[in-house]
DNA sequence: CCTAGAACCTGCGAGC
DNA sequence: TGCTCGCAGGTTCTAG
């Protein structure tokens, strides 16, 4: 699911109820969702098992679950389609099951990823120094952090020699942003997609990151957004977001500013959605 | 070193 | 009805 709203909504989700349980078993049903997990799906069972959960973390659209009294943590990455369920026992295994983690209490559910495309998965990494699983330590602070670096990251843009769009959705420059909040805040901005980074100015890259972080807690406020039930919370419901979308998803219907319908354009084997009066296309395109 | 584009998967809806 | 095509919220590898 997806950028970071949606996956902070799952990270609220296991606090409350994957948190301090300890693991009983898992079960890993389709290898290519432990496929992050160099040593396989048995090691990574093997190693779950006994284990209590801490409270999960997030950086991004990567969440972790620490396991206590080791320096291990279960990364979870959710790719497309991923979903991390807490369901009771009794519940039907979803089609598309991968793995499932059950629990050494009374509580009655279990853990299930659900992944229909298996672009996603968990896998089991040492953390770092700051807690964070290894694998990660390469993604950038995302832009709800305290200590994301504006400067930083507005220096990174000048030095790049690429555009607008390709950098949002570079996750070591900034994490978290992805096609749908990358459309949106580009939209607020006023700024073509194809816009070149090089040339932005500092009040330039300070108006767009506000708009990023103002697009992600409004989709936060409301649970994310989701179009259909592939993108649900650990309790199986949607997010209300996309009934807020100001551009994705709108090809067609009038821009909420000026009316220009908006267009919809093939960009990096997807979709850029933007309106052509606000949002226009730099003189030299490259 | 850097950037652009394809590849990895499964399923759904549109169009023929 | 059934086939093919395009498309889907992301990351990572390869070619240039």
């Amino acid at each position: 699911m997806p950028e970071l709203p949606e996956v902070e909504v799952v990270r609220r989700g296991l606090e409350r109820w994957v948190a301090h349980r300890a693991v009983a078993e898992a079960e890993v049903l389709h290898p290519r969702a432990v496929r992050r997990h160099i040593a396989g799906a048995d090691d990574f069972t093997h190693r779950l098992k006994g284990h209590r959960i801490g409270v999960p973390s997030r950086r991004g659209k990567y969440l972790w679950l620490p396991l206590e009294d080791t320096n291990q943590s279960v990364l979870a990455h959710l790719g497309m389609s991923g979903q991390l369920l807490v369901q009771p026992h009794e519940t039907p295994d979803e089609k598309h099951l991968r793995i499932r983690v059950r629990f050494a209490d009374g509580l009655g559910t279990e853990l299930r990823f659900v992944d229909q495309r298996t672009f996603g998965g968990l896998s089991l990494h040492d953390n770092t120094e700051d807690g964070l699983p290894d694998v990660i330590a390469h993604i950038a602070r995302d832009p709800l952090d305290p200590l994301f670096d504006d400067e930083a990251f507005h220096q990174a843009l000048r030095r790049k020699r690429s555009t607008i769009k390709r950098a949002l959705l570079d996750q070591s420059l900034i994490s978290g942003v992805g096609n749908i909040y990358a459309d949106e805040a580009l939209w607020r901005a006023r700024l073509h997609y194809e816009r070149p980074t090089a040339g932005f100015t500092r009040p330039r890259t300070t108006e767009l990151l506000g708009h990023v972080r103002d697009v992600m807690n409004a989709a936060l406020a409301v649970g994310g957004t989701s179009f259909d039930s592939l993108y649900v919370n650990v309790n199986g419901e949607s997010g209300y977001f996309d009934r807020s979308l100001d551009a994705y998803g709108r090809e067609g219907l009038p821009c909420k500013r000026c009316g220009t319908p908006m267009r919809r354009a093939p960009w990096m084997n997807r979709s850029s959605y933007f309106c052509p009066k606000c949002q226009r296309a730099p003189r030299v395109s490259s």
